[in-house]
DNA sequence: ACATTAAGTGATT
DNA sequence: AATCACTTAATGT
């Protein structure tokens, strides 16, 4: 596992003594397809790495309303999760592995020390900031400027970069949930995008063209 | 064969 | 774009 982690972090540019101190403090963790990581309004003490696999970040309501924002991949760490960490904040996201995920956990004790020890430690962080970010702008801009059926689609080929597979494997069920939106409409334009020959539909599976 | 779950469709707001 | 009501198709027992 370690190795794996190793091998995560080795775009990452991280000082290789802090690398050597993530491995030895920190600890494994697995979390299988479809498994909550991180509940909309829990604490939590430590922060996640994600070594292999990937993370859906989305915001959530009590009422089971849940709406998408962004994927977090291997090599990447959760930048909010950070900030609420440090700040002992409780989430306001929630985090649901898609696939089966390997995570190595670190407790956020250590943080504070890295930011000053280690520069790069610190332009990773900001670097996580600024891409989640970005990532959270196209969200709005899904939202408040795409309809539907092309908030669907890129929805679709979030998908795929995450999982780096042109099949989806969920129903119109979830993936309505997931937009929040409702299942027909869904379907009505997930059957648009065959007709335009864009997406092949399955039960259970959609396959992108 | 029957029940359950997923997906398709028309009508209405 | 959402909801309702209903149909059809696929799957599990």
């Amino acid at each position: 596992m370690k190795d794996k982690l190793q091998s995560a972090l080795i775009n990452s540019k991280l000082e290789p003594a802090l690398i050597e101190e993530i491995k030895s403090v920190g600890r494994p963790k697995n979390v299988d397809a479809g498994q909550v990581l991180i509940q909309q309004g829990s604490g939590s003490k430590e922060v996640p790495f994600v070594i292999s696999g990937n993370l859906r970040i989305s915001r959530s309501d009590n009422e089971g309303n849940e709406m998408f924002l962004y994927y977090l991949q291997g090599g990447e760490t959760c930048a909010m999760s950070i900030t609420c960490c440090i700040e002992g904040k409780k989430s306001n996201f929630s985090a649901v592995a898609e696939e089966n995920t390997e995570l190595w956990m670190v407790p956020m004790q250590y943080l504070d020390e890295w930011l000053i020890k280690y520069p790069n430690f610190k332009k990773f962080i900001f670097n996580a900031y600024q891409l989640r970010f970005d990532e959270l702008l196209n969200a709005i801009d899904s939202m408040a400027f795409m309809k539907m059926d092309q908030r669907l689609f890129k929805y679709l080929l979030d998908i795929k970069q995450a999982t780096g597979s042109y099949k989806v494997h969920k129903t119109h069920e979830q993936i309505a949930n997931e937009l929040n939106s409702s299942r027909v409409v869904i379907s009505r334009l997930l059957k648009q995008l065959e007709r335009e020959g864009k997406i092949e539909q399955f039960r259970n599976k959609i396959e992108i063209l």
